[in-house]
DNA sequence: CGAGGCCTTGACCGCGGTCAATGCCCGTGG
DNA sequence: CCACGGGCATTGACCGCGGTCAAGGCCTCG
């Protein structure tokens, strides 16, 4: 994972100026509340949202419950992969956990620029392998961690913010319960 | 996942004759016996292979067990997927199920043919989307399916090979025990 | 014919899920 | 300012899916 993410900022620091305003010029700041909804179930994800600050979740409905996907925290990049890469209807919502700012850049204007300055071709293909190589690694956690080492690993990575995040988005995001994560914070 | 494959195949149809001779001069055709292995944990995944007939598997050792992690069949492409991305050495193995035919291909010559036919990148993305959207899926298998359902749904994807597959192999691909997988069959 | 792989079946058990009662915190309105 | 209600977390009782361990069956191939 770190190495995935230093090889993207490597990138982007030797970018050509061309290629940045590029970038700039297909990008805008814009802030969420709270609990406000950067994607719905349902709509296809016409633009990507990188978190300058922060928290904001992925998730998807299933038999009555939420089921999170993803955590955003500072520097994610959050998208629904497959309604994004496709441009199909989306089956995940992105919401805001905290209020938050995030750098909006769309979809179509960013293909069109990929054509104009193939180094961000090369730009895309390393964001999508850091989320692949992501999502593998969670794979790999399921298969190998029982759920008090995927708690305590997620604390790990993200100290500070977890606490703030409701008991139940955490549990449904770890794959268990809110009442066995809440027995495992109780055992320390 | 339909949706993915069929824009790949779209997009290979409508390649330029240089775009092609290019994946042609990197490639080649080699053969594997049962039980061979492609890639082995250990080694950096220098190239990706595309199975022309036969089935493989991916796997990694874990408390002296092997859990598989994808089966390749028929025009899937095989790769340990961050050791081919990232260079680095692979937790995974790559082996022959069956006597199996590949298309093999240099990662740094496709890199290169990358930088020299822009249309190849294009197309490296639509590769490596389909993988993350299967993962996708996958993990959302695992989070709303039980063990059954994931067997049977295995089954209705790949109902001839299936039987071919050793049952250690399919459970550990399936997150359950061999025993546990038994007992499925023998439900129906 | 015997040995080793692979699969099946049984007995048992534990992790984590569900259901339900209770507690705690906090915002809102009387 | 206090009382009430709602949302979220905790805790207990119970249970079932699927894991582990172990014994036995069945091919296949030397």
């Amino acid at each position: 994972m770190v190495l995935s993410r230093n090889r993207i900022t490597n990138f982007i620091n030797q970018l050509g100026n061309d290629s940045i305003s590029a970038l700039h010029n297909i990008s805008s700041i814009k802030s969420f509340k709270k609990g406000d909804y950067l994607l719905r179930e349902g709509q296809i994800c016409k633009c990507s949202f990188f978190i300058e600050a922060g928290v904001a979740r992925k998730f998807y409905p299933n038999e009555g419950k939420e089921i999170t996907t993803q955590l955003f925290f500072e520097q994610d990049l959050a998208i629904s992969f497959e309604s994004y890469a496709l441009q199909t209807t989306s089956k995940e919502s992105i919401q805001a956990l905290t209020d938050i700012s995030v750098t909006v850049m769309d979809y179509l204007e960013f293909q069109e620029a990929k054509r104009a300055y193939p180094k961000l071709a090369e730009l895309d293909i390393l964001l999508i392998e850091h989320y692949t190589i992501w999502l593998e690694e969670r794979m790999f956690h399921f298969h190998t961690l029982d759920a008090k080492e995927r708690y305590l690993l997620l604390l790990q990575n993200q100290p500070h913010y977890i606490k703030k995040i409701p008991l139940t988005i955490l549990a449904s995001f770890l794959g268990i319960s809110l009442e066995t994560l809440s027995r495992i914070r109780a055992k320390i």
